[in-house]
DNA sequence: ATATTCCCCTGGAAGC
DNA sequence: TGCTTCCAGGGGAATA
């Protein structure tokens, strides 16, 4: 379940076995959310360089040179490897690029959620049209608890879903959720629009400080997540709450409660977060 | 307008 | 052993 800290390793890996190798095409291996006309792929790719790969929110941007790009999301089981084009395809790979050289970038999902598609850019550094409504980085200084408080006037809904919606911020999936909540000591089925001012400033401060120490440990694999090499994270060794029902709570001793929020899995310490 | 529910899809775990 | 049921959840669409 890849939220930011696995995507963006995800990214950073890409990025340093990518750039500079030039795509030969691309071939469609199965159906994804969005479809990938590859026969377009490889003509507006084709025989382009790598400039670099990037991250927006939990998208993943494979620059190339010119305008044109390839958008991927990898939903909650995708995951890239870089393989040898003689090596036999996996049995949930979805697409795959020749590189020049002999290698190939394959993106396997078994479960579909995912997505690689042909995208075009406004300009070579921007971001492609269905990415210009997403909310700010985290880790950016655009983020603040200032921003939270703004953006939760008037909204009942639980602080859980709220800061999970991509337009308040993104990047922040179940898992970190759920810890920043923790670690800031907030309920999280709270009326995003009851929490004051300091609340707000304590969770975006968790959120970042969560997602930092997440990325430093290369992600979270609780079930699915891989690197590019097939390894994994390592901050599901550090997870404080998430899938730690009937635990105990390591801030107070108290006991892990699991609830829904939103329809999805949610946990907390009533002892210490409220 | 916001809030809630459902759906996409598959594999693994749990229950019987 | 093998069958059925439940669950995981990102994101978008449909519904209230």
């Amino acid at each position: 379940m890849p939220e930011l800290p696995e995507v963006e390793t995800v990214v950073r890996a890409l990025d340093a076995s990518l750039r500079g190798r030039i795509l030969l095409g691309a071939v469609s291996l199965g159906k994804l959310r969005l479809p990938l006309d590859a026969e377009a792929a490889s003509r507006r790719l084709g025989g382009r360089e790598i400039l670099r790969v990037r991250r927006r929110a939990k998208y993943i941007l494979i620059d190339f040179t010119g305008k044109g790009a390839l958008l991927a999301h990898l939903g909650m089981t995708g995951r890239f490897r870089i393989d040898s084009a003689g090596e036999p395809r996996h049995k949930h790979d979805r697409a795959a690029f020749p590189l020049l050289g002999g290698d190939e970038l394959r993106y396997s999902d078994a479960r579909r959620f995912g997505f690689v598609k042909l995208v075009e850019l406004p300009e070579p550094d921007g971001f492609p049209a269905e990415l210009e409504r997403l909310g700010p980085e985290p880790l950016s200084r655009q983020f603040s608890g200032r921003t939270l408080l703004a953006g939760a006037a008037g909204r009942k809904t639980p602080v859980k879903v709220f800061i999970m919606d991509q337009w308040t911020v993104v990047g922040v999936g179940n898992i970190y959720a759920s810890e920043a909540l923790h670690a800031a000591g907030i309920d999280p089925a709270r009326p995003a629009a009851a929490l004051a001012p300091d609340e707000w400033a304590r969770l975006a401060a968790e959120i970042k400080a969560v997602l930092r120490r997440a990325i430093k440990q290369g992600g979270s694999t609780i079930r699915d997540y891989q690197t590019l090499d097939g390894g994994e994270g390592g901050f599901q060794r550090s997870l404080r709450v998430y899938g730690k029902a009937g635990g105990i709570c390591p801030r107070c001793g108290g006991s892990v409660k699991s609830t829904r929020l939103g329809g999805r899995s949610t946990f907390f310490c009533p002892d210490c977060q409220s």
